[in-house]
DNA sequence: AGTGAAATTTTAGCAAA
DNA sequence: TTTGCTAAAATTTCACT
């Protein structure tokens, strides 16, 4: 990982469909040495994969709320139960007072009481406190470190 | 948007690097058919680019935070303020007693620390508060509603 | 809107330095 | 590890349905 692979990755975090030659350009490399390290990129896991961005709100996730689940018992291996919620895009354990924050997509405020009622039903849960996101300023990758060229 | 629209973007979701020919045959159409609903869903924005995805903990963004940020005034227009911090991932504004909910990736609690002065010097802010992920769970795109086939 | 096929571009594998 | 070459594969366009 040195200051070319940080390159190549901040370009294909913007954009994923330009060409091998065209990347490489950027970075100050051929086609082929820009494709080989990308190849290494994807073999050792720092690229998880390559994927399109779908606007939610195009898709009926429009309404955009952070909540904080407390639960009564250690709520550690419960990572099924958010996942098995289609409408739970992130769930972390997190430290202090509560127990796990969930980050939940949903059509309407209508849904987002539905998904608050199905998170209250998961065993050990004791409460929830929903925060919903008036608007987003911006959500965007991981910063490798910036492009030196191109 | 239709139902095979729905299925082209749980595909693309998952892998945008397979061809036309198989993302086709995954929903039941030809190759041009599948490469014209792509082209489509790309003009009209749904899909808004097509990216990789990099793994934070291999670029300096093992540590992953939540900060509720207080302010003393309106906050709707300070959205360059925290596009400026690299470690600033997410910054919403959001409804209830705190202004602006920002996610933040650090290599360490040491630069997480650095950070959070970063935003407490942003002009109207009051006070943070930190709230640091222990374990991930999941993070996963928004589901266009799962496809039909394939 | 979708199909099938042609023309063009890109990818991926390999020899060489 | 990078380069340049080459065969194979994918993209993109187009005439037709």
């Amino acid at each position: 990982m040195d200051h070319i692979d940080r390159a190549l990755l901040a370009h294909l975090q913007q954009d994923a469909t330009q060409s091998y030659a065209t990347l490489g350009q950027a970075v100050g490399l051929s086609a082929g040495a820009a494709h080989e390290r990308v190849r290494k990129l994807r073999e050792q896991g720092v690229i998880r994969r390559t994927a399109a961005e779908v606007d939610p709100a195009a898709v009926g996730g429009g309404v955009l709320t952070y909540v904080t689940v407390d639960s009564t018992s250690w709520m550690g291996d419960s990572a099924e139960s958010f996942a098995a919620l289609p409408e739970v895009v992130e769930a972390h354990v997190i430290a202090g007072s509560a127990a796990v924050l969930v980050k939940v997509r949903t059509a309407s405020t209508g849904q987002l009481q539905d998904v608050l009622r199905r998170i209250y039903a998961i065993d050990g849960v004791s409460g929830t406190r929903a925060t919903v996101v008036l608007e987003t300023f911006f959500e965007r990758p991981v910063s490798p470190g910036i492009a030196d060229q191109g």
